[in-house]
Parts: structure tokens; sequence; C-alpha cells
RNA sequence: GGCCCGAUGGCAGAGUGGUGAUGCAGAGGAUUGCAAAUUCUUGUACGUCGGUUCGAUUCCGGCUCGGGCCUCCA
């Protein structure tokens, strides 16, 4: 196998520290607000690589961890904007995320830790970093020095004067450097906070990730993933954090980037209110095995323009396999082929695997076993033709069948023809089959 | 200002130093009371200017255009 590592800008073969055991870290959500599909694209794509590693190396011989963040300004806020407490916004947020990921079949984690059950482990990491020489208190903050880290910035390939020069933000007075960040920030009173060396507090955003991780994996693992956003200050920053606290040369030896989700070319984005959320989306009848779809249909580096077009084309495909399946009497799952694996192996070619999955048509057993790689097909194709039908919905569209079954043997076509727009009407589909049976599917 | 990424046929989207993936849409045929589904056939590509090469969409450089990051956005 082989991915591309963003510590080096190069496709390069991933060796597992411990075949055993391949650990890789995913950052997750800020819980303050549903996620929109941006965000739910390294779940899906990050979902496909776990699927890949466990065909490779065993079902159990992989360690995944998915942080949920929360403790954040943005949670406060939120709760502040809609006079409620943290706890409500934070279980609610986290229950419709873990919805949402079921709809995606995005399978659990095996850890998934959340910011307020690793306070502890946080405020450790930021003391051996002070007692290291690379962290400093001040003003009831506690900030990591920059200057401390020859190898700060390589993550991101950027000099420190290249940052300086960036400076957009107001520099606090306290900071040593512009770019030192904040591992602990001082609350008020009404801010949650946690009692610290430096003060009641809470903790700043990136050693989070570096204190669960190692809680999880351990001090260096396999893959650390992400969106290409967090490429900068985040993932930079946790190196910086871990490798200074722990004394290591490495955290994560394969760092892996999603590029940007985007509408009609620009990045998804909260503050440009050009975004949708996966929960509009289902509500507006687009089944969560779509949504996936389209969030694999691009290579995961690339940029992938979002839209109801491309669902549309992403339903009709899987339209066409489902048909397939059903056919061929929903077989179990078949063999995994191997050219899926060898696309999947080779940067998580997802795009080159569908093409494959396309080729398996004469083949369903294999193509319901292939796309289980994708997280796709995973249903049994009644339930994706017709999802929820009660009984008398079904007895009412069997009767209107029957109906139109019995016209068409009298030659009376015109009623024929009323019956199937009635159906039509009601978002049925007719498919005449040879031997005169009739089925219907949703629309 | 610094840094990063991209530019493929109507659309989506892989890939490759030389025989033009794949899907959708389009056209034509088979099938069909109608329709749907299925199936067969089929067209159109590699932003621009140079360089390297026997040969470049593929490698190198310039340019143009687009997107992104530069302290808390996946």
């Amino acid at each position: 196998m082989k991915f591309y590592n963003t510590l080096t800008r190069k496709v390069e073969d991933f060796v597992p520290e411990d075949p055993s055991r391949v650990r890789m870290y995913v950052c997750g959500p800020t819980v303050y607000d549903y996620a929109h599909i941006g965000n739910f694209r390294p779940m899906v794509v990050f979902d496909s690589l776990n699927r890949l590693l466990r065909h490779k190396y065993g079902q159990d011989a992989v360690v995944y961890a998915r942080n949920i963040t929360d403790i954040d300004d943005k949670i406060i806020n939120q709760a502040i904007a809609t006079e409620t407490t943290i706890d409500v916004i934070t279980d609610r947020t986290i229950a419709a995320f873990h919805d949402d990921l079921d709809a995606l079949n995005v399978a659990a984690p095996d850890h998934e830790p959340r910011c307020t059950e690793y306070v502890e482990p946080m405020v450790a990491m930021i003391e051996e970093l002070i007692e290291g020489g690379f962290a400093y208190a001040a003003e009831g903050h506690a900030l990591f020095d920059i200057h401390s880290y020859e190898k700060y910035g390589k993550l991101s390939k950027r000099s420190l004067d290249d940052m300086r020069a960036g400076a957009r933000v107001e520099v606090a007075p306290y900071k040593r450097d512009p770019g030192d960040f904040v591992l602990w920030k001082p609350s008020t009173d009404e801010q949650p906070g946690w009692p610290s060396p430096w003060g009641r507090g809470r903790p700043g955003w990136h050693i989070e990730c570096s204190a669960m991780s190692k809680s999880c994996l351990g001090e260096t693992f396999d893959i650390h993933g992400g969106g290409l956003d967090l490429i900068f200050p985040h993932h930079e920053n946790e190196i910086a954090q871990s490798c200074c606290a722990n004394g290591t040369e490495v955290m994560a030896r394969h760092w892996m980037h999603n590029g940007y989700l985007t509408v009609e070319g620009e990045k998804m984005s909260k503050s440009l209110g050009n975004f949708f959320t996966v929960k509009q989306l289902r509500d507006e009848g687009w089944g969560g095995e779509v949504i996936r779809f389209s969030l694999l249909s691009a290579h995961y580096r690339q940029p992938l323009d979002f839209s109801r077009d491309k669902m549309r084309e992403m339903k009709a495909q899987l339209d066409r396999w489902y048909g397939f399946l059903k056919e061929s009497g929903d077989p179990e799952a078949g063999e995994v082929d191997e050219r899926v694996i060898a696309a999947l192996s080779d940067d998580l070619n997802t795009p080159q695997a569908i093409a494959i999955l396309h080729e398996l048509t004469d083949r369903p057993a294999d193509l319901k076993a292939s796309a289980t790689m994708l997280g796709l097909l995973q249903q049994d194709s009644e339930s994706w033709f017709k999802g929820e039908v009660s009984d008398d919905e079904n007895a009412e569209i069997e009767a209107l069948i029957e109906k139109r079954k019995q016209a068409k043997a009298d030659k009376d076509f015109a009623t024929a023809d009323q019956v199937r727009d009635q159906l039509t009407s009601m978002g049925i589909v007719l498919e005449d089959k040879s031997g005169g049976v009739t089925e219907w599917k949703r629309g």
C-alpha cells in the first residue's frame, strides 16, 4: 500500500510500525452545531481507509481513534446565544452527528475520546512542556514557544519568518513570539474551567489531540488524518506539542489530508453560508448512501464540488447496481475483487475502485463484496428501491397494480396508463417484467 | 507579501512518455401496448507558450485562470 504523506509531499509506501496493531487518528468535529457535509468528507474517506486497513491487516488489527471536541469557545458562545447549557449543546450535537454517521454507513471508531474526559492528561502534557523548556506560563495562560522546536513548520512547509510576515491577528502582549500558541487559557467564572497550575481555565485547541492520541494510541502511531485546513496550524502544533513533550522524533508517521468540499467552486464553509447539512439533505429525501457515494466519487485529495446534480447521478449509479443485485436475488457477498484492493491501496483511489465496480455487474456477489470496501451496496435491494413501506401503502399499491394488470388483459390501455399515472403521482414507478409480472419502486 | 494545490471530452472523473479508463448525459439499434429496466453500437479531451524527447495530455520552465492556507474552519 502507498499513500500520499503530507510530511514529505510524496506518495510513500505504507508500512505500519506494528502490523498487528495499525493505529490511526482522525480529527473529529467540534460539536457546537450541525456539521455540514464538508465536515463529513474526512469521516467517509477515513472510514474507507479503515475498511481497507482491516481488510489488509485483519479486522482486529486496526485501532482507530476519532475525537470529539467538546470544549471550545464556539460551544460556549452557542450556549450563550441560544440561552442553554453547554451540555445540552454538545449532547444534542453529538447525537445528531452519530445519527448522520449511521446514515452514511460510517463505522464507529475503536475510540471516540471527548476532550472533557482528557483534561488531566492535557494538563500533565502542558506541565511536561513547561518543564522541558518548550512552553511558558504568562498571565494565566500557558503558551508553546515555537522557537524551542527546530522542526516547527515542517509539516506545513512554513518558516518562522513566513509566519511572522503573515501574522494578521492582534498579538497578545504576553506572547514572546506572535506565533506562540495557547496551550491553556483562563476561564471566567461563567465559562467552564478546570483547575490547573496556571489557575482555573480550559485547554487550547491543539493540545487535546496530542493528549488524546497519546492516551488512545501511544506516543507515535501510523496515520493521522483530517481535512486540508488542519495542516496549519492545528497539525503543525500537535506535532510540536507531542514530539517535545514525549521526546519523540515523530508523532504520526503518515499524515493524510483530504481536499475541500466546494460549492460552485468555492470552499464550503459556515462563514460563507454555502453549506448543506447532512440532516438537510436527508430531509430532502436523499439517502445516506447517495451522500456517501458522492463523497467518494472524487479522489480524496482533490476538491469535490458537491451538488444535487451529483447526488442525482450517484443515485442513478446505485440504482443500476442494486438492480443487478435484485435480478440475481440479493446474493451473499462473494470475493472482493483484487483490482479494487489495488486501486484503494494506491493512495485510496476511490474513483478507480468505482470504475472497477462497474465492470463487476456480471458478478453480483463479488460486486457486493467489493463495494463493502467503500461502504456501499450493503442493504438489500428491496429496501433500497422501496424504502419504508407500510402495510396499508403496500396494499394500495398492489391493488392498483392488479387493476392495471386487468386493464391490460382487457386491452384497455387508457385505463392501464391512467393507473400508471396515478402511481407516478404517488412517487411509484412500475416496471413490467417478463411473464406478466409488474414490480414497483420509488421514483 | 509568503506558501500550497489544481486546470482532461456536454458534465463528473481516473490515468498514462507512444495502441484515447469509467459513469452520467447525447445519438442510433434490439426489446417494449406505453413506460421503465436491460442490452448492442457510437461521437467529442487533455488551459496557454516554450523546452527535453524519435514521440508529451503525461517530464521541466514561463504565463493565464481558478481554489486554498498564513493562529483555533474537516
